[in-house]
DNA sequence: AAAAATTACGAAAACGGTTTCGTGTTGATA
DNA sequence: TATCAACACGAAACCGTTTTCGTAATTTTT
């Protein structure tokens, strides 16, 4: 077992300062060439790096990242955690990862954890808990102690800080629009309770491109299903109980369930009713047939983030810089759920 | 904006030294109780926190926890993680994420970036390109170094260290077994290429089993697929050409894959033919019908990992314990596409 | 009343680096 | 030969904590 080696271990060896060893590490000129390179190669002999924590405390920026997010195991994280971290760690940034696990409590306790000293900036999505609650101090405050924050999808008005989301409305009004020129009339919505953000913008552009599309709105045809049950019944009364020719899900799992009920009670996809579905998950390239849905360019949009959060940090409060709300545009993928 | 505060300027102001705020914060019996009073009642009213990374430069330990995975858009590694995740943050650890990308430059150069300093010991899974060269100096080297180690389902064992596995050959041989009971004489099993350990201890399970169950093996029963490539032909033509009466898969997309393909083709699931797959994974709970898996315990797999590093990390260096080997077992998930 | 013990606090070192500011020794210039 | 710049290095401060040790001042003991 060989220890770390630190400069002072490098400096009592060779019979020199600490300073110097330092500076002759760092190519400095002050030192003469051959002090430079006894004390360069007793350093690599001995591989020395320099400690992380150290330099962390010296230089007041850790070069790490801290991300919090309501789940892991849900592919749309996922891949935006993916593209933080590609990112990241091409700029040379390490990424802490925190879940918060949809909790409010949770959120605080590890942000605030964060927050003295670990990490430089946040980027994070709201837990469905903090969107509920509608308390954002915890925030407010990082960003008022000078700690950047990037939100991204789960967002909020209330605070004022870079965000990245997806075109969500927009998203929502080409599907419906593709299914009416696929020539649907009856356009069912299977959304999820209020409360996120996201949802509501998705109804809200089916909503408006029903308007456009001069199709008059029929409220049964608006499913809202609760969290975390099973929905198996409610979805099969929905459609023994409407007329329709094609669905609108907010998320991928209300796709494949649907297609799933539909296909057992008898009917055909995309012959007798099209599905389209939100996140382009794994789901929905196995499914038969195979789901056409909204991509949300995860990957994309964590690169984007981590892109705006470390130009903050690194844009050392030269110009208060305006904080940006960038938007990630959503691509409808056709498959086999469509008439295309 | 009120940037952090520090026991510095909490002296500056109440006129006392650095050291008395220090012990009054921590409740010393040095410090009379007046004094603490004024200091405690001062520093919650700042806020204070004390800055962490000027503790982890005292303390020499960091309260990281390092975790290197191939993939994280993969739900067994999600599963894991979030294991990892939630045990280390219940003991007060964080853990900083760095994704191989199944690469073992990655590997490498993430591991020491992080070894200097920034965590406390690892929790990692084997890239497959450091599972072809083995080549594992960088894991010999940091272990040399003192930091601690846990691998998880991609081991090997030319490094001395703590690991979790899964019994991949019990769990394969099982599967087996439950297809001959349930009558399958010709069964198949659907592979990747070799130098991933779990691929090859499946594989053995299934061997054995067959031994075990008296039945011939038939090498043209055994399909190995390439890894990144759209396998859609290579099953079609395998099960066109042979006759089969249940298929055991190593992971859950093949299963999938077989599922729907045979399905195209004309069998009945599970009349004509049984599947089990390994990974139980979102796509499994979703298909029709949904898929039989052995079930990895993804999660309790990594709370056990982090459980098992953060008992080394505060052992501090008293009797040195060997070395353990924790098998998690994996369990057959009984589902519509086997004969139950 | 002198000695001893307790109380309450501060100085300083340590963790491992970086960096500013001397300073003694050269060699070149006037 | 006196002056000065260049060279090569070291001392020390600093980042924010913890902790050991020293020490006045007060209280207790004898």
């Amino acid at each position: 077992m060989k220890p770390k080696i630190t400069l002072k271990d490098i400096a009592r060896e060779l019979d020199v300062s600490i300073s110097t060893v330092s500076k002759a590490l760092k190519n400095s000129k002050e030192i003469s060439k051959e002090t430079k390179d006894k004390i360069k190669a007793f350093a690599k002999f001995y591989n020395y790096r320099p400690n992380n924590i150290a330099l962390s405390l010296k230089n007041k920026r850790t070069k790490n990242i801290g991300v919090v997010i309501p789940d892991i195991v849900h592919h749309f994280f996922t891949t935006v955690f993916r593209g933080i971290e590609k990112y990241a760690n091409a700029m040379g940034y390490n990424v802490i990862v925190c879940i918060s696990d949809e909790s409010y409590d949770k959120e605080v306790i590890n942000m605030e954890m964060l927050a003295n000293g670990s990490i430089d900036g946040f980027i994070l999505s709201l837990s469905a808990e903090t969107q509920k609650k509608k308390d954002f101090t915890h925030l407010k405050e990082l960003l008022d102690q000078g700690i950047p924050i990037v939100l991204f999808d789960r967002i909020t008005s209330e605070i004022d800080c870079d965000k990245v989301i997806l075109n969500d409305f927009e998203a929502a009004g080409d599907s419906v629009t593709h299914f009416v020129k696929a020539g649907a009339k009856k356009i069912a919505l299977i959304t999820t309770e209020k409360y996120f953000n996201v949802s509501e913008s998705r109804k809200e552009g089916y909503l408006a491109a029903l308007k456009l599309n001069n199709i008059a709105l029929d409220d049964r045809l608006i499913l809202t299903l609760p969290h975390d049950r099973d929905n198996t019944n409610l979805i099969t009364e929905f459609f023994q109980n409407n007329d329709v020719d094609a669905v609108l899900c907010v998320n991928e799992i209300f796709a494949i369930q649907c297609m799933s009920i539909l296909q057992y009670i008898g009917f055909k996809i995309p012959e007798d009713i099209s599905i389209i579905g939100f996140t382009d998950g794994i789901l929905s390239k196995f499914s038969s047939p195979k789901l056409s849905t909204v991509a949300q360019h995860g990957e994309k949009m964590g690169e984007l983030a981590a892109k705006l959060l470390i130009q903050r940090m690194e844009s050392v409060e030269l110009v208060e810089e305006p904080f940006k709300t960038e938007v990630i545009n959503a691509t409808l993928v056709k498959r086999g759920s469509t008439i295309n």
